[in-house]
RNA sequence: CGCGGGAUGGAGCAGUCCGGUAGCUCGUCAGGCUCAUAACCUGAAGGUCGUAGGUUCAAAUCCUACUCCCGCAACCA
């Protein structure tokens, strides 16, 4: 079997529906994934929700359902999403899971074996109507009108000094140890922003950290102290080894969480601190190997705004791959915006960007010149005498697509390997001006096939290198060329074979239809983005 | 002095670590082509690289100070 490789997004945390920020980090994931399979790894693509916690129950008893159900019925909505978005996860991780809870236990147990674990007492201002414990920097100070002080959280509820028992795990002990990681291993975390921002937040120093709960009880129960559940980043982390079968060490879990093996979170950046402070602390706590890589990347910015449900801005993603399609919406993501950084988006954005790339310059290259061999040359495909130019092209795309390309998207760039594809695009556009083959259709028909057959090929590897980014147009532009699902990878772009292969099998090509037609900005378009 | 990121032609960005003709996409203007999805190709205009100093033969890039914007600050992708 090929080499392994493990990636997952985040889990999402389902106390409302998927948004775009969601979406962006499925699909994101998922082209990664895709293209790695095509590279031939062994891929396993985990996804899923994180349905305990505090906000699920009170969500829950808001609604006046058990927090059960309400789990089940908004995690359906990100599965669905998924389908609908073309996510190729291999599995669907929800925490509610009788396994999932068993795999929890489990890593307690083994940081429990380690003596990383300890009872004690968590004190500080609590607000019971937030349920939530606040610093005393956070507070502010008010005066009645008696004159009295009291002290409010930030949200201005009432707090009050409250010491609850829970349990602790000694983070403070790993602040070494983690600050070797990201010294030894510095792409355990990126981009380097983040990197640098998680190093001065260690060595600034450690607290032990409350890992339980008693005040709710919708969550994972801690071995052995039945009245406490889990604080929810504990059981949300441990989703990744779940998915691979964990306490069971062989199997999946084998395969894909082996030291140095290539594991890779895809993560927000708001939650780089718990994958990249917490979770190597609780691998190594209970002796398990750590992630290879974990990438935050940057918030999607409605129109340059952040988004939020109190500011109205938050943006259905299904809406939009119902408006737009879901491959130029997957397209605009991962073109537009830099993996890592913060990127904007808006109807205009997307459908100038998908117009730009997909339509103009990609679907009408594959469109002129296939109309072209269906017109000219009767959909045959044939081998013929190639020149010093055929071959400059077919080289200028073989080194975005066999080259550039995979090396930036190994590096998860994904806007700088489309920019190179879309560098090899251009280039064809250019030889089929300079080539004119509808004036050497009269003057010289064998050149003019000559360079229909150079863009044939040439359209064959660049629909092959887009296709992590958009599958299924990718799959009907290669289904209208003739060319066989086990060829449509990276190992048959670094050997082309394909017009020999075709000619003798006696293909013929249909008259083809437009892949990406060019997109309309709904009408109304105005504040909203959808 | 809590921490971090950003400021580059009309818009969005790359370049900054390792100083040396300021690059890309979109938009605008002019020309070309007519195979193709009013698409494609070529060319042009447009920037004192946030401000003020400094180092240097040479600074978007290094140093100092400052201004503005945006995040984070221990359960929001």
């Amino acid at each position: 079997m090929s080499e392994p490789y493990y990636i997952t997004t985040a889990i999402s945390y389902p106390n409302g529906p998927p948004h775009i920020g969601h979406a962006y980090e499925a699909i994101t994931t998922d082209a990664i994934a895709r293209f790695q399979r095509m590279m031939g790894r062994n891929v396993r693509f985990q996804t899923g929700t994180d349905e305990h916690g505090l906000k699920m129950a009170q969500a829950a008893a808001e609604k006046g359902v058990e927090p059960q159900k309400l789990a089940a019925q908004m995690s359906e909505k990100f599965v669905d999403m998924c389908a609908k978005l073309n996510i190729s996860n291999d599995h669907f991780q929800r925490t509610t899971d009788t396994a999932h809870h068993v795999a929890s236990q489990a890593i307690w147990k083994a940081m429990e074996a380690n003596n990383d674990l300890y009872l004690d007492k968590y004190e500080g201002w609590y607000s019971v109507r937030d349920e939530a414990y606040y610093d005393e920097s956070e507070l502010v100070e008010v005066e009645g009108e008696g004159g009295e002080k009291s002290k409010l959280s930030p949200q201005g509820t009432p707090v009050e000094w409250t010491v609850e028992e829970s349990w602790f795990f000694r983070l403070s002990k790993y602040q070494e140890p983690l600050l070797e990681l990201y010294r030894e291993k510095p792409e355990f975390l990126e981009p380097e922003s983040r990197r640098n921002e998680m190093i001065k937040f260690v060595e600034g120093g450690l607290r032990d950290l409350s890992i339980s709960r008693t005040s709710f009880d919708w969550g994972v129960k801690v071995p052995g102290s039945d009245n406490h559940v889990m604080y929810v980043w504990i059981d949300a982390l441990t989703n990744y080894l779940t998915g691979l079968g964990y306490p069971d060490k062989d199997g999946n879990f084998a395969t894909y969480w082996r030291q140095d093996g290539d594991i890779v979170h895809i993560i927000g950046k708001d939650i780089v601190r718990f994958h990249s402070v917490y979770w190597p602390a609780f691998l190594m706590s209970a002796g398990l190997p750590l992630p290879r890589h974990v990438f935050g990347h940057g918030f999607l910015l409605n129109r340059g705004e952040k988004m939020s449900k109190s500011v109205g801005n938050v943006v259905d993603p299904l809406a939009l791959a119902e408006t737009f399609g879901v491959d130029q919406l997957r397209y605009f993501l991962c073109a537009d915006v830099v993996f890592g950084k913060d990127g904007s988006f808006s109807a205009e954005a997307i459908v100038t960007r998908t117009n730009a790339d997909l339509a103009n310059s990609f679907g009408n290259l594959v469109q002129r010149t296939l109309s072209m061999i269906h017109k000219n040359m009767d959909g045959k495909i044939a081998p013929t005498e190639t020149s010093d130019d055929d071959a400059a092209l077919l080289a200028t795309v073989s080194v975005a697509t066999d080259t550039e390309f995979p090396r930036e998207l190994k590096k998860l760039n994904l806007s700088g390997a489309i920019e190179a594809w879309m560098r090899a695009v251009f280039a064809c556009n250019q030889y089929v001006d300079e080539q004119a083959p509808w004036a050497l259709k009269k003057t010289d028909p064998e050149r003019m096939e000559a360079v229909l057959m150079t863009l044939f090929g040439a359209i064959i590897q660049l629909s092959i290198a887009i296709r992590p980014v958009v599958p299924e147009a990718a799959d009907r532009i290669l289904d209208q060329l003739g060319i066989a699902q086990d060829h449509r990878n990276f190992a048959a772009i670094a050997e082309p074979e394909w017009i020999a292969e075709l000619a003798q099998s006696g293909f013929v090509m249909e008259k083809p239809t437009p892949i990406f037609p060019r997109l309309e900005l709904p009408s109304g378009e105005g504040e909203e983005a959808a």
